[in-house]
DNA sequence: TCACTTTCTTACATTTCGTCACAATCGAGA
DNA sequence: TCTCGATTGTGACGAAATGTAAGAAAGTGA
């Protein structure tokens, strides 16, 4: 899941969603999915649609899916991505209120919600896992539209960038080389940008050599300073000339 | 809380947060504030700041709590508005991740956290409803990022307003004609627009005998079919001036 | 290697919204 | 009722984002 906190924080350093409890050192929720069942899928398969009774809660294993909704114009907006180790659908709703798609071949396993609720009444650190879960999302949400309100396009790209590179610090990856793990579009969809705003952004960010790009998808975040910065709303979009001249 | 849902609706209407889940008759949590010490605040009153640590969860019961961030570069973004029965400082985290502060003379009722948990511990109807809130809320904050990142100023505006007629209508109160709760900067900074832009949008659609006005704060709500439609990004802004003409 | 598709980039015209400056209105308290 | 101050409304202007349209680059498969 992808997280942004662009706003000012507070004394401490409480804010960023990873952050929000400290992860219980028995994870419960995790030991219920250990031995679930795994389904593999392919790229571009749906996993549910949107007003599909919820049956299942599904935690990614490899690959990538994408949370999204068409709306009455026809547009996609892309709620969120689940990446590895993410959970799908532990909101209580008796139906899902939005469709889910894999962008990757993905390796998923579900377990019944009926069975998972019935965890949750025996074992409460269940109970306070699902919570603090839930809690992360609804400061995701947040945080999403504070970036999506508050920040001009590069700005909004940043934070993404941003969130892409924390989040492979979470997982001791690369933070610095890495590949986009989506497409422009989709990119677009989830910051409320159209795809040629993207592609300006990140044009405007290579030649301020604030980012590099080796063909579409492998970025080099070169100056992270500048991009937090940026995500920060601290700099008006024509500070990326200033950028560009100091470079 | 105000919520919206512009887009796509499943085939069930299911999707008003309003309407997640049936409200369960037996009502726990308010349970649990029904015996809760009530405390009686003034206008523009702190409840409590981000940063501060989080040791009540509290109940509205008349009046009207601004939810907020201060913003880095010192711009304001209201996340929520808690107007009676609603509640504040549900999620789980150990610090308040945001400012609440009363704009109206405000009876609020509060209830220790660890109180809270320790009932949820032993009662689960106490858990499926804090789940229940928590689902709400996470659908409350999806559907608010599509608002702004989506709609035009036009658009998000009869959104506001239309969140505020079907609350009424929960309450049995009037739906066509009421009060604004709130002074234009308000509505401003929970849509991301300047007050200008609510100013002129509220003029617009005056103009276009959508809603009419009296005075500032009491509005008529006189075609709710256009509302709807401005709502659904149905229609572009020039369209607005088409209903203008029908009338 | 070549043809072909998908994805991305760029340029230009247009639109929307924010900013600034100032006028008008409301309503609380004298 | 009147006055004052906070709030709201309006117009002009510029900056930023979008849509359109055309074209380039990367990936795909024979």
């Amino acid at each position: 899941m992808l997280t942004s906190a662009h706003y000012a924080e507070p004394a401490s350093n409480w804010t960023s969603n990873s952050r929000i409890a400290p992860r219980p050192h028995r994870c419960a929720l995790d030991d219920c999915f250990a031995q679930a069942p795994v389904r593999q899928l392919k790229a571009k398969e749906p996993l549910f649609a949107e007003g599909d009774t919820k049956s299942n809660v599904y935690k990614v294993d490899s690959g990538a899916v994408l949370i999204y909704k068409i709306l009455n114009d026809g547009f996609r907006q892309i709620v969120n991505f689940a990446f590895p180790g993410d959970y799908v659908g532990l909101e209580m709703s008796p139906l899902y209120s939005y469709d889910a798609q894999t962008i990757a071949p993905t390796r998923i396993r579900s377990v019944s919600s009926a069975t998972l609720w019935r965890q949750a009444r025996e074992d409460t650190v269940v109970v306070d896992e699902i919570f603090e879960i839930l809690s992360r999302e609804i400061s995701a949400a947040r945080g999403h539209f504070l970036t999506i309100g508050r920040l001009s396009a590069t700005g909004r790209i940043a934070t993404f960038l941003l969130a892409l590179a924390e989040r492979n610090e979470r997982k001791s990856l690369d933070s610095v080389n890495f590949q986009l793990p989506v497409r422009r579009s989709d990119i677009a969809d989830f910051l409320c940008l159209s795809v040629e705003t993207v592609s300006r952004s990140l044009t405007e960010l290579k030649t301020a050599r604030i980012i590099s790009l080796r063909g579409w998808r492998q970025i080099k975040l070169a100056n992270r300073e500048a991009l937090e910065s940026l995500a920060n709303g601290e700099t008006t979009d024509n500070c990326v000339s200033q950028w560009r001249k100091a470079a």
